[in-house]
DNA sequence: TATGAATGAGAGTTCATTCAT
DNA sequence: TATGAATGAACTCTCATTCAT
């Protein structure tokens, strides 16, 4: 338990460790046991605060599991800029490839929530909430789209973004796939069920390679 | 209410009508509200059944999404045979990729449902059932494996099933962005999220172009 | 199971044979696993009857365990009287109690059934159904009791009824204590509560032989 | 319904309070209805609580009755030695069995939570909270036991214990047969099933009297 | 007489959320 | 601000019994 020492936050930095606690314990628990089986109460124990308390930082349990989504992709997306950042444009597609997997690969959780997003937005959200991530998802993304294009000189303006949307789709897609529970793995070690043994970041890796390829292709006609 | 005329079903072709009464239900309500908020009970009433009844076709809950989900897998497999034997080999990439993407765009179900597979396999789902259904699906797609391999000759052999596997993760992946709840669909209404306003139809084809022709590329080499 | 081989039963040897079924796949079940975790549909099963057919026997579950009981306590009576009468008159307390606790012993299902029969006819049994159950039990032990006064001369008239339902008293009581489930039995092996492990058949011989003796020394003031 | 009056109960004491209500609930109606006529959902109402903060408290329905078989037979064992403190030493047999059958018989419930005992014990009820149990008993008998022992010099060590199992004996099986539902009651009044008609107190007082002085026969040889 | 499909009330339990303290 | 006791609707699943065939 990340039991939080601080009696009671009165001042925002306070305030913003408590949050960050539950956030840290909700992660936590969502890898373990995935979102329906993660329930408040565990949340609450974990983070060292009461339950109602927990209610005073997020409204919600999907608030939670968005405000989660959003740190791990902005993370992700910072990571990403700085490996962009370091290497000296244009980038080779393969050398492209390699850094954007790498960041990704580094960072398990990403492909299960991502994979949540999709069923966190539709429950229990608010009109505000959802316009106030997708904005925030929205503009955050823009600095990488740029730096995409400017790695990639193929490519056409606003073709930044469809490329990230696109390692998106990819992310849930094979996330999806690659990631199964117990049982499932065991089932997947039958014989025949071999080509549904998927390595996540191999696929990945070929999947994007061969979009990127495919693009620059048609971008030539 | 899809009220079933039959007062007890007594052969086996009256106990396949009540088994697809039941998916049929399900199928609609799921459609309309989702896996969570479609219960037994409410099945059961759509089906025009006593929630017991339910349970004698169906172990779980989770084992009625199973079935259904292999159904319209098996399905639009079917289509896509169909499709595929119709047409004279080889195919050029952009005439396969519209076939494809027709075959799938007419079954609305098809995104959601793909989506759903994973949250299902990784719930109340017994080994063995989990086994048939994988087994089951891996035969069922080994026709079709091959035919595109005859569509695209400069497929390599086994990258037929690849291609299936990829077009598996574009249904999921762009389908889940997509499909927006009301709520979300209201938000992306904003002016400045219109870039996530994804067209299923389009996107599908587009990524699927692309790979293709990336897979060629590289497969040339 | 043991399937019944008859397909119809039309005359009464026939439906005998069926009841038989019944109640011999009842009383395996019973044993195996208790009142409340048998069903009729494995009753059913077990005969290798249909679940309605079992109903044209039985009027109910309760009705079925309770003709089990009354068999049961028939077949133990008729032993007790095969025995004592083939002893010659009259008995040492230490030989009847000696002969009345290996009748019981040796019939393993007396002593779950003796706690059963309350159970049973406190739930969903009619007035007749009971009336008939309990008058037909007076009657058979009339026989037995007379027998057990001849056996024992200090005995006053009527007093043989006192001791078989002494003996009633007894079977229930140290049955429940002697017959722990599984979990139960783990739990006794603790050494702190060996004098909890109850030996049945030592303790009916006990109690029984102090009760007689007791009875004896009482009469003769 | 016992509405409670505490809106909340937040120190221990008050959630004493909260436990007994829920226990005297489930006294009331299992003495109404028996074990498995009531269910938690009458439980909660009974006690004036939300079904979920019946939960709070007891795991399971089989936890509820486990403690109230716990409590009942503490404060008959209670009063048991408080009686024979209170009275000199040595006891006549006929003293100590009136004693004895005083304090059982001023306990309506006893009788029918003996039976429930073995009921409770083999459903539902985990390892640890049987062994819980059955510690807490043996540990809570052994005072009582050993003013047994005083209180009749014949006994040998040791036996003072067996004295208290035979009399739970008795409370099982007698209480069983005394203890008709009021269908088997209206059966009783039948002429010939007079005999069936039992008195809880006097055959508790025979039986017992009976086994004591047989006791004391056998431990003069 | 025999079947087994159909019933539906009812069970125990969970858990996101509220709110008195 | 923090607590955690209280809520109660909602869930999946069972099973004795009925009755159309």
């Amino acid at each position: 338990m990340n039991e939080v020492v601080l009696k009671r936050a009165t001042n925002n930095q306070q305030k913003e460790a408590r949050r960050d606690a539950i956030l840290d314990a909700a992660r936590t628990l969502f890898l373990q046991s995935g979102f329906f089986d993660v329930n408040m109460a565990t949340i609450a124990r974990q983070s060292g605060l009461a339950k109602g308390t927990v209610y005073l930082y997020f409204k919600t349990k999907e608030e939670i599991f968005l405000a989660l989504s959003t740190e791990e992709l902005s993370a992700w997306l910072d990571e990403v800029d700085e490996t962009l950042k370091r290497a000296s444009s244009p980038h080779s597609v393969e050398r492209l490839v390699d850094q954007l997997v790498d960041c990704i690969a580094r960072r398990e959780n990403m492909k299960r929530l991502a994979s949540l997003l999709h069923l966190v937005l539709e429950r229990n959200v608010s009109f505000e909430e959802a316009l106030t991530f997708k904005l925030g998802l929205k503009q955050r993304s823009e600095v990488t789209s740029r730096l995409i294009e400017k790695a990639l000189p193929f490519l056409k303006p606003g073709q930044g973004l469809d490329v990230l949307m696109q390692l998106h789709c990819y992310v849930v897609g094979w996330g999806q796939m690659s990631d199964p529970t117990p049982t499932l793995a065991e089932v997947l070690e039958h014989p025949d069920l071999k080509p549904f043994k998927i390595d996540f970041k191999e696929q990945l890796a070929t999947s994007l390679t061969c979009f990127l390829y495919g693009l620059e292709a048609l971008n030539r006609r």
